[in-house]
DNA sequence: ACAACGCTTCGATCATGATCGAAATGTTCA
DNA sequence: TGAACATTTCGATCATGATCGAAGCGTTGT
């Protein structure tokens, strides 16, 4: 029997070293990165992250874009980062409860960006406030957008018929994995997050996917959201 | 910054070594296996199978439970195996084309379960056939059971409130990975499944996750969907 | 109780690959 | 052309963990 076992440990085994992981932790919220700051992220020195990262682009999990002397990074797919994130999900899970839990930084856990949407309590408080409110149905596998959450996508200024040739899913959920409940992904889970990125709801933060929502973004998720944050 | 990417990479050593990815891979199908038989399967000594799954097991990738002398092994939730499909996925294709790809077993490609639902040629045939039938909308991202989906799939037998206390999604796309496109996935995809297993439409083969397809099962499937197997 | 069987633990060996210093390459700008 | 800078290549070292033989454990059936 040939199955594709060899391939899924030679995958895995490239994803299983702390530097590699480090590296494509960082740039699931999709924006590109220089070689230095990867090897920042890694905690290794610039030639061994340049090793991690020609493996990386190699195997095809990462492409590669030179500017000037530097060469930026970032997820080749978004396959990749769905790939990640069912492994995230399942990695924090901890089998030993009564082990310390990996501890996770707090402005991580309140409000960052999972590859193009939000994700922490940000995002899972924005998705529950959207169903409570009758426009989103959402569970752990699958989701959509009802017809009155189409219209107050629209009445916040969000087109979703953009990107008309895209084969991506409209709506979708993926598994927080801080908050271990599902948020709002797919096509309406970016434009949400491009929005409140627009309006300056929410400014990344220099290093890391966490982000820091704003005062006028506090206001905005509550009264036009609904969301309790 | 602290993230998960320790905790991620811990996880892919899991899966990286050659034994283990076969152990896993062979229990995608959501049967229970002993220790032997995973032990030839990954191509080790019993003792070394041993030690790898004591790894599994205590990381809460598999559970275990002991019927008799034997100890029967299984996929610990169906979160790994929505992971496990996830890496598999990525780790089909193939980043240089030049190279001979994976050889995919031809029973393996024809058909096969996935989990618990119908993948290869197989699964995608009946997908597709539900597709342009009305009866299903599905992309590599979610879907949907129309209303004449229902009628056809209770027409056919099929009580789709049976787990009703089961959170699990009615009908979710799984990206198959030798076929490269979507098929059903979910507790449709599951309970079509089983049907085709009752009815002797499908058999499992011995060993490996292929299955045999059937005279009557061809009808079936030909007939009452109208795939073009 | 004892033998048969499946599985696990222990101990020693061995291969893989992660790491960094040193040096080379390549790009931009003056 | 040459200096400054980011990145890569090379080479040597070192740690991790996969492997199997031998022995031990636990369950079942006679």
């Amino acid at each position: 029997m040939q199955t594709i076992a060899p391939e899924l440990a030679e995958l895995a085994a490239l994803i299983a070293d702390p530097g590699r992981a480090g590296i494509l932790s960082r740039l699931m919220d999709g924006r590109a990165q220089t070689a230095s700051e990867l090897a920042r992220v890694a905690g290794v020195t610039p030639q061994t992250a340049s090793w991690h990262l020609a493996r990386l682009v190699e195997r095809a999990l990462l492409k590669v874009e030179r500017r000037g002397p530097c060469r930026l990074y970032r997820l080749a797919t978004p396959l990749i980062a769905q790939m990640l994130e069912g492994m995230m999900t399942v990695a924090a899970i901890d089998p030993h409860p009564s082990r310390p839990p990996p501890w996770i930084d707090a402005e991580m856990r309140r409000a960052r960006t999972c590859y193009d949407h939000l994700a922490g309590e940000l995002g899972v408080a924005v998705t529950d406030a959207m169903r409570e409110h009758g426009h989103l149905r959402l569970d752990q596998e699958a989701g959509e957008l009802t017809t009155s959450g189409r219209a107050f996508l629209r009445d916040l200024g969000i087109d979703l018929r953009s990107p008309t040739r895209s084969r991506r899913q409209l709506c979708r959920p993926c598994l927080d994995w801080s908050e271990r409940r599902p948020h709002l992904a797919g096509r309406a889970g970016a434009a949400v997050a491009d929005l409140a990125m627009q309006r300056d709801w929410i400014r990344r933060r220099p290093q890391g996917r966490s982000v820091e929502i704003t005062e006028a973004g506090l206001v905005a998720f509550r009264d036009l959201f609904g969301a309790r944050i």
